[in-house]
Formats: structure tokens, sequence, C-alpha cells
DNA sequence: GTCTATATCTCGATAGAC
DNA sequence: GTCTATCGAGATATAGAC
């Protein structure tokens, strides 16, 4: 049995070269899946030879995983920090919103990596997940169910259970970023001023959580 | 130049065996892109021969291709007919809602197959779109879109952006497809009764869609 | 139409010079 | 640390018997 150290190895993005590949490998892994991804592509993204990738990261699979968690962790501990301030629900709901939009318009090789790790069983994720709650430090998903059930207790939501209202923000926020390609195509409006479609995306987000859209 | 039709074929799925091989490279396609599939575990889920494969649909572009092509224009043929019936939007809303979920609950390949063509690009949707729009007959999505403009205009609804619109029903009601695995291990109680969790989605949707979340 | 066998190429990974 | 060269496995695709 390996310990989980092994399986997801932490480390310092120390080098310049290291940082290339990492930055590479999120890009072509988010495009093409962990199968579907090619070590050829990444060295040629990140400017480098192909056996350096081996050198730094060993193989392909610990590649993966390391860019995986990475990615992850930095993303919930933001969103943790969020969801933690006092307040009222739907104001931090709406911060979160921006702040989550903003996060994957810089970096939107983030949503796409998750999703292709949920298309193929997201065994990584689970695994960190599973993690997380073991040693108790609660990872972030679990603090915003929380908060939204604290919040129908007191009255400030109508009844909604958590894992749904999770699912509703997590699919208007991101899907934008998933489907990008297809959207664009229906309607080119967004690609001439993509910074200011978002935000009106958070508004119309926004909007549908706290009021929804009829009149 | 070759002509559209060699881009994208039109077939009847005739024999059993086509329709095998269609149905497992679905499968397969949906779980790993079109890079990351292989046409062994394709064959594999048919319960055919390698060679089999090539002699119905050439190569593995071609077969990508034609399952991506025949699935959208399925959807999008049912979607057109719910949204193209009369009366008040809302309630041609909330019809959709349910249908949409229930098509993706009954074929959930569907969903990961169109996630995973739009993370690469969307190149053969992207073609289809333009194709629909060239030869007049408006395609799914455009249907919807004009709805909703007409919507608004009649008072129905308050001042919303289409696509925004769109693409909040498209991942509110896509996204726990997507996501599935990460959010099982979330909250266990999905998988004990996925049909009762879809049918409590539905309602949650279109509570959020008609009225928001706010007490 | 369906299979086996195989040609041809590409992939991940390593060896070894510098 | 960084490169070139290469190995061996596995990929797509085809040839040809039945």
């Amino acid at each position: 049995m390996t310990p989980p150290s092994d399986l997801i190895p932490s480390f310092d993005l120390a080098s310049e070269t290291e940082k290339a590949i990492f930055q590479a490998a999120l890009e072509v892994f988010s495009r093409k899946g962990k199968d579907g991804a090619r070590m050829q592509e990444i060295a040629d993204q990140a400017g480098i030879n192909k056996a350096m990738l081996h050198y730094y990261f060993r193989s392909k699979d610990l590649l993966y995983t390391s860019v995986f968690a990475h990615v992850m962790s930095s993303f919930f501990s933001k969103l943790e920090s969020v969801m933690a301030k006092p307040g009222p629900f739907l104001d931090r709901l709406e911060e979160m919103v921006g702040v989550y939009i903003d996060m994957h318009a810089a970096q939107p090789e983030v949503a796409r990596l998750w999703v292709q790790e949920n298309l193929n069983g997201a065994p990584v994720a689970r695994q960190i997940l599973q993690q997380g709650l073991q040693t108790g430090a609660g990872p972030g998903p679990h603090i915003l169910l929380e908060r939204v059930r604290k919040a129908v207790d007191d009255g400030e939501l109508q009844p909604v259970e958590p894992i749904q209202l999770m699912i509703s923000i997590l699919g208007m926020t991101v899907m934008f970023f998933i489907s990008q390609p297809t959207m664009t195509a229906l309607d080119p409006a967004i690609s001439a001023d993509t910074a200011a479609f978002l935000n009106r995306r958070k508004q119309h987000i926004i909007q549908v959580l706290r009021h929804g859209i009829s009149q």
C-alpha cells in the first residue's frame, strides 16, 4: 500500500523550467484529458525537451496528478477564504460568484481540467476530497454546503437542498468556460468584448439566484 | 475542397453491428475524448473485431464525426419540437428542463461527448451550427434564443440577454451529468436514488429560474 | 461480413554523452 | 540539468484468407 503522499505529491514550483512544464501540462491536459494528452506536445509548449518532463516528473501519471492536485487545492483555499467570511449569505454568494468567474477568466484551463477529470470518473478528485474529510480540514465544497444549510435554518433562504444549489451555482458560473467555442459561434458579440460579457454574466447569475426571471 | 456531405456523413444505422459500434463509440469517446479513445476499447465494448470498425467507418476521425453529428442532430430536433410549441414561455421552459434532464438521464454519454468536443475547441460542432445557419433551417439553439427575445418583448420575462439565460439553463441542467463523480462523493444520498434526485433537481431549477432563492 | 496477421507509425520512457 | 538517440509497447490501419 503506497502512502497518499506518494500518490498526490506535494512540491515547490522551484525552477523556471518546472513552472513552464507545469503551465504547459495544465494547458494540454485541460484540452485533451489525461489519455489524450501527448508528452511531446507538453514539451513543445513548455519550450523544452521531452526527456526533461521525465526528469522533473518521472511519468505522465505523476505529472497529471501533480498538476491536478495543485490546481484544485489552490482553487479550494481561495473559495474557502470567501465563504468563511461573516455577513448575509446572499452577499457572500454574490462575492463568490464574482471571484469564481474572475478566477476562471484568468485561468480557464482549471475548469476544463476539472471537467476532464470528472468525465473520466474523477479518481484523483475523489481521493483528494476523501483525504480532506479524513484529516478533518474540510475542503472547499463542504464549507459552502454548510453555509447553505445554516442560511436556510436562519430563514435567509427559501428551503433548498444544499447540493442542488451548489450544482446550480457551479453550472451557471462554469458552463460558459466549458462551452465557449459553441457559445461564441452562437453569439459573436461575446468574442468582441469578453470582459464586458463576463461582467454581464455575473450580474445575470446574481439576478437569477436572488429573484429568478419571471416578471 | 471536399463537400460537407463527406465531412459530416449521413447514414442509416442499418445493421445490428453498426448500431453496436455506434453505441460503443459514443460511450468511449464521451469518456476519453477523440484523441484519448482507443479503437481497441470501442471494438471490445461493441463485441466485435477491431478490423470491423474500419470496415464500417473507415477511420477513427470519420467514426468520431459520424457519432457526434448524429447525436447532436437528434438532440437538437427533440429540443426544437419542445420550444416550437405555443403557450407561455415559462411553461415551455419548465417542459424543456424536464425533457432535457430526462434525455440526459437516459443517455448521459451525449452531454459528456458534447463537452469533450467543446474542450477541444468544438471544430465539428461549430461546423454543424454554421451549416444549419447557411441552409436556413435554424438549428435548435437559435429557436430558444428567439423565444427568449420574444418573451422579453411581450413582458413575460424581466429583461434578460438571451445567450445569458441559455448558458444558465444549460449549466443548471447539464452540470450534474458532467460532475456526477464529484457530486456523489460530496453527497452519497445522490447514488442511493438517482431518479428521485433528478426529480428534485428539475423542481429546483424551475424554482430558481422562476423566483430565485431569496426569502 | 468477419476474422487473423501484420505493416507502419507514434507514444512513453530510458540510456548515456555532455 | 539538458540534450540526442533509441528501445519496446501499443496505436491506427490494411491485406488477405474464409
